[in-house]
DNA sequence: CGCTGTCTTGAACTGTCTCAACCATGGTGG
DNA sequence: CCACCATGGTTGAGACAGTTCAAGACAGCG
């Protein structure tokens, strides 16, 4: 795409990189306003500039295994962050949205263990990894800023942990959209009715089943009536069946509240979980 | 402790680290030498004093959903980070050993997500959330060791989505020995001989599969002669090809992967192909 | 317009779940 | 000291969900 070099962050001016500078340049009173934190419009951080830049769609904004010399914050757009396989099999571990930090996982090491490419117009902030420790201690607030957006990118990778675990593909599918929804709504768009940025075959990734059982999984939840779906465009029709659907545990005798009486494939939920251990529940 | 078990080729770190306080106690020079910081010893780590907390075999670091006033540092023993189903169910998010951090994915909400249990006698460095923005300006190194730690737990939990992903049984639990026996190293000890501190049920958990198909699974494995496997106790063999048949996607035998006609990208998530007996083996 | 890639749907195959019995261990107490 | 139970691990057999292979629908694009 880009070019044959492999290691192309934003620190280095890319030739065909148009570095959008504003009229105005960022700053990092920007990124932390972004990031929720309250900030005096002409303290140090009002005056700190920032990096901003713009990938374009299908973009990488970092390679596997470069040398990890900045963090990022998405400004705007959608990213995609994975890891591909030597037979070229690529295992999705995440989608990011605005305001969420990408190469935090790199901080403990010298290059970065993913790939983080673009799925649509996107732009992020850049910090070099140099200016971090010097930016903690003039920027008090960034550091701690930093920290909790590796939190929050922790908590998001344990809420896919608990997706993937064991769990029939369509409660795998009904889990994420409703994650996703409730993301939408961070970045302040509609919560119901949205663009999935990503095709079938990378989010059967992320859910890890097949492509062709993520297309089933969207037709039952289409049949059930929780959700309404054309193609990438989703909307969810009923959020709190929807939410029992993705909570639904097992049990394929008892089916309370959401089971329609003509659905084509009628049965039950069937997450199949092992037995939970009833000295433990009990 | 008790000197009843047969083989206590684990756990017998803390080289010269009694657990049970120094005179002094501990201060933050240990924690960050822990950490593999260097630390100079006369200076203001080591004069900032630390909780110790010891954590017996069984008992709760954190409630899930319990406030969360403070984050720890693993000092010695196992832990398991888990969350439970409203029907009883465990989902098992990680296991953590020494000098890991725990409670990381709390800083960016107001309680636990998740909650923490000992797997055998364990200790902890406990830091009190308050204090955490003023350690991180009076000590600099703190506020960047944790950030580093929680890069780390990061790049652990984004491992094991690699492992859960969609892979066969015995290659998830491949997968899953060879990072423990990295683990092991890291901390010291035998990355080719030792003692799991977590049951089968546990470890089906992390693994996604039924507790059953973990037995098996190592029944497999043994009978590759990859591991050899005492109940809770795991050699390692042939690390070679057991780290071979835990990249082992598909076929082994043939690759065409240069061609991009519709081999590689064409791929689906799963790459559970391989004859129990005689694929790999052979 | 045909091409290419994505998405959907169909049908057969298979790995894993589930249920179940069985075995090993360790603790308890008669 | 041994019967007994509790816990955890192993192993077997059937059923089903999901993968796999294959084909068709559809939209975007040179």
């Amino acid at each position: 795409m880009n070019s044959t070099d492999p290691i192309q962050i934003a620190t280095q001016r890319t030739p065909r990189g148009p570095i959008p500078t504003k009229p105005v340049g960022a700053t990092f009173a920007d990124l932390l306003q972004m990031s929720g934190v309250p900030v005096d419009p002409s303290g140090t951080a009002a005056r700190t500039p920032l990096t901003l830049r713009k990938v374009h769609a299908g973009e990488r904004l970092v390679h596997e295994g470069a040398p990890a010399n900045a963090i990022f914050f998405v400004c705007a757009g959608t990213f995609k962050v994975f890891r591909t396989d030597e037979d070229g099999y690529e295992q999705v571990l995440a989608f990011a949205l605005r305001s969420e930090v990408l190469g935090f996982d790199a901080l403990c090491m010298a290059s970065y263990p993913v790939a983080i490419s673009a799925l649509e117009e996107s732009a992020v902030y850049v910090i070099p990894r140099c200016d971090i420790p010097r930016l903690c201690e003039v920027l008090p607030a960034f550091g701690l800023m930093l920290q909790r957006s590796g939190s929050i990118t922790l908590a998001r990778s344990r809420e896919l942990v608990d997706i993937m675990a064991a769990v029939a593909s369509e409660v795998r599918l009904a889990r994420f959209l409703i994650r996703h929804s409730r993301r939408m709504a961070d970045c302040g768009q509609s919560p119901l009715r949205f663009l999935l940025r990503m095709g079938r075959r990378e989010l059967s990734s992320l859910l890890g089943v097949a492509h062709e059982t993520v297309s089933r999984s969207f037709t039952t939840l289409s049949a059930l009536d929780l959700i309404r779906v054309s193609v990438r465009e989703v909307e969810i029709l009923d959020m709190d069946r929807l939410g029992a659907f993705a909570r639904s545990t097992r049990r394929p005798m008892d089916a309370p509240v959401l089971v329609r009486t003509r659905t084509p494939a009628d049965r039950t939920p069937t997450q199949r979980r092992h037995a939970p251990s009833r000295s433990l529940a009990a």
